[in-house]
DNA sequence: CTGGGATATGTAGCAACGCAAACTATTGGT
DNA sequence: ACCAATAGTTTGCGTTGCTACATATCCCAG
C-alpha cells in the first residue's frame, strides 16, 4: 500500500462524495466505509477530513441531510439535491478531462483514439 | 474546454514536473509549453505556479539548474537528479494507484478487462 | 525609432483544503 | 467494569497553487 500525500486528494474530495451518495441516503460514517471499500482499501479517509467536507457540500447546496435515530444512535443522513446531482456530472467531466491531461503527460501515451 | 478548479493540481503537480524534464533538460518557460502542448491545452500553467514549484524541487534536491544565456536571454536549465528520478518513478506508481481509485469510485465501473 | 508581443524569470500575499488531534456520546460484547 | 466499534464535531496547522505585479531582453510592425 503506497502512501498517499495527503495533497493529492484536493479538490478530488467532493466529487467522491457525490458519488458515493449517488445510490441513496448515507450517513457519515456510512460514506468513510463506501470510500474504502470501493477503492480497495485505498481511500481510507479521516473524520476530520469527511465530516468537514460534507458540511461543506451541504452549505453549498448540494446535499442535505436528515437526523435519524438508529438504535439509540443519533445520525444524520446525507442525501443529493437537484444541483448536487448536476455537480456530481459536472465532476466526473472535469475528473475525465483532468486524469486523461495527467496520465498522458506522466506515462506519455498519446491520446487514445475513441474509448 | 472545462474550468478545471486551481485544486485538482495540488500534489501532482510535483510529478508533472519531475515527467516532463525526464527526457532533458528544460527552462521554465518551455516547461510551461511543454505541459500545455502535452496535454492537448488542458494544463496551461501560471508562471506564479511553475516557477516557484522549480525552485521547491530543486530545494529538495529532485532536480538541479544551470544559468545559460541564448541569444541575450538568462535562462535556468533545470535537469533531473538521481533521487528526482528516483521520485518521478515513485510518483507514477502513486498516481496509478489513486487514479484508479478515484476512476473506480466516480465512474463505478468494475474494471473492464480490457477493451 | 517606438510600441508591443513573445520570451524569460521572479516574488508577496491570499485562499482553500485535507489532516492530525482532541473531544463527546452510545451500544454491545467480555 | 472495561473497551472496541459506531457516530459525530471542532480547532488549528501546513502545504500549495494562483493572482497580481515587477523586471528585462529580443524582435517585428508601424
Amino acid at each position: 500500500m503506497l502512501s498517499m500525500r495527503p495533497e493529492l486528494l484536493k479538490g478530488h474530495l467532493d466529487a467522491l462524495l457525490l458519488a458515493v451518495l449517488e445510490d441513496g441516503p448515507r450517513h457519515g460514517y456510512a460514506v468513510i466505509e463506501a470510500l474504502r471499500d470501493g477503492s480497495d482499501g485505498a481511500l481510507d479517509l479521516p473524520t476530520g477530513t469527511v465530516y468537514p467536507a460534507l458540511h461543506r457540500l451541504e452549505r453549498a447546496g448540494l446535499i442535505r441531510s436528515d437526523w435519524e435515530t438508529v438504535s439509540g444512535r443519533r445520525r444524520r443522513a446525507y442525501q443529493l439535491t437537484g444541483s448536487g446531482r448536476q455537480a456530481l456530472s459536472d465532476q466526473r467531466a472535469v475528473w475525465e478531462q483532468f486524469s486523461t491531461a495527467v496520465t498522458a503527460l506522466l506515462m506519455r501515451n498519446p491520446w487514445p483514439a475513441t474509448t
